[in-house]
This record gives structure tokens, sequence and C-alpha cells, in this order.
DNA sequence: CAGACGTGGCC
DNA sequence: TGGCCAAGTCT
């Protein structure tokens, strides 16, 4: 792959995002990883913009209840991110004099964070050079250097290696490569209708010389979501992000007929910490912790 | 390792 | 309309 032109095209085409300002912080760049994992960015970031005006450094948000986070979670998604967000941040606090740490496997013993986040922050925040590979890397990297369609079966260890074999020596360069195989597939190699005719690198795409086989690899089970115990749970949850007070169990009881359901989810709420009952019964998310 | 885990926009 | 998809992590 022509990584220069890769280089060329991002710093010419890439979006000004918040988390990408050149004052920056670890801190700043972590809660970014952690709201798009799973999230788009455009729902991200108003989001972090106030995270970051309410909580400037990890201190702030340990010294905040579970509830408030969760609440200023908002409608981000799987808000189990938001209580190990808040765990990272008082390990970070108290075990790394606020500062978000730039070693990867430092990061890596913190919740929530995982291969992919970890390098991340030591790459974009720190400069460090490491193999940054996530579902955009990995669909670029099978189309324009295996030629296939789609990315296969994730595996964290050929993957890595894939991108390792790509990256500069100069830590700046191997992370600002990081950043732009990224952005390539988040606005030009995108899953679905690949933008072709405005990819840096279409005459040496291996894909394309191929002649854009159609994906061969397994078929990818596509997750549901109505009926889920997932849409209940927040169902639930959404109905305590909205009160101030703890609501009675009959409240939450309308959000979903079928009672059993309704049941275990709120039990499974409770058991990850992101709803709490309280000593008459109600039920409210998390206080102090 | 497969499955659980939110939410909303797009085609 | 409804499946697909979005900067993953944990068990």
């Amino acid at each position: 792959m022509d990584v220069r032109a890769v280089v060329d095209w991002f710093d010419e085409v890439k979006r000004d995002l918040p988390w990408r300002s050149p004052d920056r912080t670890g801190w700043g760049v972590l809660v970014s990883e952690v709201m798009l994992q799973q999230t788009p960015v455009a729902r991200v970031e108003p989001v972090w913009l106030a995270w970051m005006a309410r909580w400037p450094v990890p201190s702030a948000l340990a010294a905040e209840s579970k509830g408030e986070v969760v609440r200023a979670w908002g409608k981000l998604g799987y808000p189990r991110r938001a209580l190990r967000l808040h765990e990272a941040a008082a390990a970070i606090a108290a075990e790394h004099g606020d500062v978000v740490p730039a070693d990867v496997d430092t990061l890596l013993a913190l919740p929530g964070i995982g291969a992919y986040t970890a390098r991340a922050v030591a790459a974009f925040a720190y400069g460090k050079r490491c193999p940054v590979v996530d579902t955009n890397v990995r669909r670029v990297i099978a189309r324009a250097v295996h030629g296939a369609g789609e990315a296969g079966p994730p595996s964290t260890t050929k993957d890595m290696a894939d991108v390792e074999a790509l990256l500069p020596k100069e830590p700046a360069d191997a992370a600002h490569l990081s950043a732009a195989l990224m952005e390539l597939g988040a606005l030009v190699c995108t899953a679905r209708t690949p933008r072709c005719r405005d990819c840096p690198v279409l005459s040496t795409c291996a894909w394309q010389r191929a002649g854009r086989p159609a994906y061969q690899g397994p078929v990818k089970a596509v997750q549901k979501f109505a009926g889920t115990d997932r849409q209940v749970r927040g169902l639930l949850l959404d109905v305590l992000r909205g009160s101030a007070a703890p609501e009675p169990k009959a409240k939450l009881d309308g959000v979903w007929s079928d009672a059993a359901q309704r049941d275990r989810c709120l039990d499974s709420l409770l058991v990850d910490g992101l709803v709490e009952q309280t000593a008459d019964g109600r039920f409210a998310l998390p206080g102090e912790g």
C-alpha cells in the first residue's frame, strides 16, 4: 500500500474533530475513544464537548457519582462504558497522578480499555509507535492489501501484524498513518458503497486490481435489537435517566409488557451497577460510588 | 470464541 | 420497512 498517498490525502481532507485539536490531552483522547466505541462521531461530538467542559481531568470525573456519569452519558448507548470510564478515571487519579498513562500495557490494565483503545490513546495522545486496529483499518487492509471485499473474522495478532508491516519507523509518522487509515475507512473505504473514485490508493488497491470480488468469508450474523434484553434495558434506563427522584417499580412496569423479561432486565441492571434500589424499594440511577 | 451489550440514521 | 452499520470490550 502506498502509505505516503494515504497520509497526504488525510492531511488534505481530514475532519476537524475536537479531540484532534493540537492542545488535546490524554484524558480528552481517552474519553473520545471510549465514547466512539460502536457509536458514530456525530453523536459523540456534543457529548464529548460537554464532558470536557465539566470534567477536564480524570479526578473531576472520579469525584462525580456514578448516577451523574450515567446520566451525562445520555443516549450514546452501551452505558456500561460510562461506568468503566468512571472507574478508569478513579484509577488514573489515584495511581497515575491524574495523568492518562502513555504505556500500552498500563492502559490495558484499566477497565473498558482493550486492544484498540489502549493503542489509540498511546498513538494519538502520545505519539507512540504501535499498530492501531479498528474496524475501519481492518477493512482498508482487507481490500487494499489482501484484495478481499471485507475483513474476515478479527484476529488481534494477525490484524496488528498486518498494520505493523505498514508502520513507518518514526513514531510520529506511525501515529499519523494510523489516523489516516482510520479516516480512509470512515470516509472513503466504507463498508457499504465505498467511494473508490475518491480513494488515494485506488491505483494500487489489491481489491480493485482483482476486479472487486465479492466477500468469500463466513457470513457475519446480524445483531437483533427489537425485543431483546438490550432494548428493554435501554427503555428501563431511559426512564431513570429522566427522573430526578427514585421511581416506584410501577413506573418501570410501563415500559415493557413482558413482566418476566422486564424483571430479568431490571435485575441485570442492578447487577451491572447501572441502577440501584432505595431502602423503600424504589429504583434510581446509582448514587455515591 | 460466540454472544451480550444501546441507539439512531441511512438506503 | 427493516436490515445494516457505527473509532470495541468483556465473559
